[in-house]
Parts: C-alpha cells; structure tokens; sequence
DNA sequence: TTATATTACTCGTGGCCGCA
DNA sequence: TGCGGCCACGAGTAATATAA
C-alpha cells in the first residue's frame, strides 16, 4: 500500500515517536500505556503507511530504517503543534486585538457601557467595540449569524437557548431639574406628582402610558403624560428647560448638573437587567474576560 | 533467552436501514 | 427527522509462535 494520510491517524504518529524513541515495541508499548501486540500491530499499520519497514529486528529489540530516522524530527514537529493546539489559548488583554458587539438600548448605552467603556479603555486599549440597537425578535439570530456577541436586555425578551447571568436590579426614582417648584419637597406627595406635567421614555416610540401609569392605576391615580420620547438620552435636556418631571430608572441620573432626583410617591415595580450571550462564544478566553469586565463595572 | 509477530477473540464505534 | 436495531470493521488484549 502507498502513502495514504487516510489510513495514517494521530496515534499512529505518537506509536512513531515512541518506536523512535524506546528502539523497542515492548517499551513503546509501556511508554504509550499499551501492550506489546497492540504496538507491533500499529508497526504494520505504519509500515504499510509509509510503503517502508521503518523498523527491523535485531536480537534486543528494533534499529530504525533510513526512512523512519527521516520521519523522526518531522513527527516530532507535528505532534508538539497539535499538543500546543489542543492547549486553551491565553488571552492578554493589554496587547488583545479584537471587536466585540453589543446589542443594547440607549438606557444600557449610559448605564453600563459607559463604565464599562472606561475600564476598557485603560485595561485593554485594542479591543473595539461596536453597540447596536436591540432587536428582540431577531436576537437569536442575530447571535447565530454572529452579527452580535453579546446582549443588554431584560430576562422577559430573553431567548431560552442563550446563556444569561443577571447583572443588577434596577429601580425608577423622580426626575426634574433642580430649582423646580416640587424640588423644594422634601418628600414628594401624591397629589402634586400627579398633578404635574410628565415626561416618559417609551422605547418603540409614540406610547404616553408606562409602568408609572401601571401603578397608579392599581391605587386608583393617574397622571397627564405630555411628552414621550424615544431616546433616555435627550431627557435630561428637556428637563432642564421645562417644567416636566420624569420616572427614570435610577442608574440614569448619575452625573447630571442643573437636575434633581427625588424618590417616587409610591411604589414602582423596577427590572433586572440581564447579559446574554451566545453558546459560539462561551468558552472563548476573550470574551470570557470582556463579560467578566462587563459584570464588573456594572453597579 | 528475549523480544517481535501472529492468531483468535472481544469490544466499541459508525454506517445503514426501517419505523414511528 | 429522530430513534433503535443490526451489522461490519477496526483496534485492543491474551495466548502463542517465531526470529535474532
């Protein structure tokens, strides 16, 4: 039989290296944690690989043929590569090139990849990153194509075939700008929350109700929402040149001069804010450390 | 005498096929 | 399309034959 790489496989190879090595089937067997026939049967298979001998017998044992000696520093070679492929590759963040994207909503943009982003920055300056809008209905998809890496969103719209760690639990607190005539309450009544004017964030666009009218609803209240935007981002502008207050989730209200954050008049039901990811991209040792930084920050 | 090669057998795996 | 049964094949072992 002629050379024939289909007939050749790995153990093969290490059976090779072994023979090379010991200069006896015996100890090649012991060596590989075999038996002698097992070995003396790989020889054949070899030999028949290789159109060559590649080993004959001598009183003690085997002296190798000029082919199989050619073979020697070659096999070598191979198997070490496939040891070394087969060992998990080391991730350095400092000297890391890559691109991550990330799904998320404007909301997710300010709250978590803006920190996220600075300890990026200074811990791994080479990894870009790339933040897309959410699409629910297409994240699973989404995530085959690879299109996207990972995803901040809420466990409701979450896709039963991703994994998922929570990342916090948010909670809406009251929005305005600071010498507002209700920033001068200590405590903000009912009455006055809902008599006032109200700005909301609805994310599709053009909705005037939210889970703020959901709980005034349960105690018998409601309230006249007049602006509905679709972007968390303008509001505070907006909040500052007018009289309009807003329920905005507290991680928003960070480092926001000229406005007031004051707890809501009763109870709102908050969310959990959730990272997904896809199974492409569990084990990978760089994007391992991207989500571990994510969950870091994240506070 | 010692080490290698061969033989007979066992076991695990993968391909094929029929069936629900 | 998925599952289970059947079969063929390859690789292993123990026992034994053979060669240096």
């Amino acid at each position: 039989m002629k050379t024939d790489i289909r007939n050749l496989d790995l153990n093969l190879l290490k059976a090779l290296d072994a023979l090379l090595d010991e200069r006896s089937v015996t100890r090649a067997a012991e060596r590989l944690a075999l038996t002698q026939p097992a070995v003396s049967g790989m020889l054949t298979r070899l030999r028949e690989c290789f159109d060559d001998p590649l080993f004959t017998r001598v009183q003690r044992g085997v002296v190798p043929t000029m082919r199989a000696l050619e073979l020697a520093q070659p096999v070598k070679a191979i198997l070490a590569e496939v040891s070394e492929l087969l060992q998990p590759k080391a991730f350095d963040a400092a000297t890391a090139e890559m691109t991550i994207k990330i799904a998320a909503t404007d909301y997710a943009l300010r709250a978590v990849i803006v920190p996220f982003m600075a300890a990026l920055r200074v811990q791994a300056p080479g990894i870009r990153v790339a933040v897309l809008p959410v699409n629910n209905e297409q994240l699973s998809a989404q995530f085959e194509r690879g299109d996207i890496d990972i995803a901040l969103i809420t466990p409701d719209s979450a896709p039963p075939d991703l994994h998922a760690r929570s990342l916090y639990d948010e909670e809406y607190v009251c929005l305005m700008r600071e010498d507002h005539p209700l920033s001068a309450q200590k405590d903000l009544t009912l009455d006055s929350f809902c008599a006032q004017d109200h700005a909301l964030v609805s994310y599709l666009g053009g909705n005037f109700k939210g889970v703020t009218d959901e709980a005034l609803a349960s105690i018998g209240r409601s309230r006249r929402v007049t602006l509905s935007v679709c972007s968390f981002l303008v509001l505070p502008e907006i909040l500052r040149v007018s009289d309009l207050i807003s329920v905005v989730p507290r991680r928003l209200t960070h480092d926001l001069p000229g406005l007031k954050v004051l707890p809501p008049p009763l109870a709102i039901q908050g969310f959990n804010k959730i990272v997904v990811w896809h199974e492409r991209t569990h084990r990978d040792a760089g994007h391992r450390w991207l989500r571990e930084l994510l969950f870091s920050t994240a506070v």
